[in-house]
DNA sequence: AGATTCGGCGT
DNA sequence: ACGCCGAATCT
């Protein structure tokens, strides 16, 4: 058989092979595909794919894939977006070209960027904890929750709860609920809801950001045991499910052995 | 199953 | 016009 010619690229680290392949039929007859073939043979089909498996071994910021070769000039739009708006990589953005910040993968809806730190003497991000506490918020950021809702795998959605009348300019329960689970998710101090009724009169004044927009509200024992009898029941179905799968795997195993010993 | 190949979406 | 990647097709 015929081997294809995949030539070296000087480019990249040594061992790394590029290849090219003319389309032979279809509308796109002529054209051509560039493939990359790491040392251990693994085949790359983009950019992005390559960047995303080199890290940071090589920046890639001017590297021209169709090519293989580093063009001095090709780095500029990526860049002074990060500089200007650095958030705009959280949402949708480029896949980065391995120069931006990596998004921290936590239950939080938020996306929260990871610090990075220098080795500079005089660096004092972060230095004190309480900074990530002390940070502004705006009053009734929790709008910006509205029309989130939380869906199983079928995509059924989720019944909200009945919760505590809200306070202030949006009191929907599927907001107010987001705005709960947002609450717990940023702070470990109780959360109580607002406890001055001021609240209720002028929000603008009175509000404590640091709630969730509904009135006080306290937990009872009682509704504290249906919860954790909630959680055990989860459990227990869960458990019964892990138990069930495994057993059916079990079972799948040694019939394909019996099948491969007969056969 | 894995490799190859072209289509076609998004920019 | 082209990069990128899904998926049909081939081995």
């Amino acid at each position: 058989m015929m081997e294809k010619k995949r030539s070296d690229c000087p480019a990249l680290p040594p061992g790394w092979k590029k290849e090219e392949v003319i389309r032979k039929s279809g509308l796109s007859a002529g054209k051509s595909d560039v493939y990359y073939y790491s040392p251990s043979g693994k085949k790359f089909r983009s950019k992005p794919q390559l960047s995303r498996y080199l890290g940071n071994k090589v920046d890639l910021g001017c590297f021209d894939f169709r090519t293989g070769k580093m063009m001095p000039g090709k780095l500029q739009k990526n860049k002074q977006r990060l500089r200007h708006d650095p958030l705009s990589l959280a949402k949708g953005g480029k896949p980065d070209l391995n120069t931006a910040l990596p998004i921290r993968q936590t239950a939080s809806i938020f996306k929260q960027p990871v610090t990075k730190v220098t080795s500079h003497p005089g660096n004092k991000v972060k230095a004190d904890l309480q900074r990530a506490s002390e940070q502004p918020r705006q009053l009734f950021w929790e709008r910006r929750l509205k029309g989130l809702q939380s869906s199983d795998v079928t995509e059924e959605v989720l019944r909200t709860m009945d919760l505590p009348k809200g306070v202030g300019p949006d009191s929907s329960d599927d907001t107010l609920l987001s705005a709960i689970a947002s609450a717990l998710h940023m702070s470990s101090a109780p959360i109580t809801g607002q406890t001055t009724v001021a609240a209720e009169k002028n929000p603008a004044i009175w509000l404590n950001t640091s709630q969730p927009l509904c009135r006080a509200f306290t937990v009872t024992d009682e509704q504290i045991r249906e919860q954790e009898l909630k959680v055990y029941q989860a459990r227990r179905s869960l458990e019964d499910a892990l138990m069930a799968d495994g057993l059916a795997r079990a079972a799948e195993n040694t019939r394909e052995q019996l099948e491969g010993k007969t056969a």
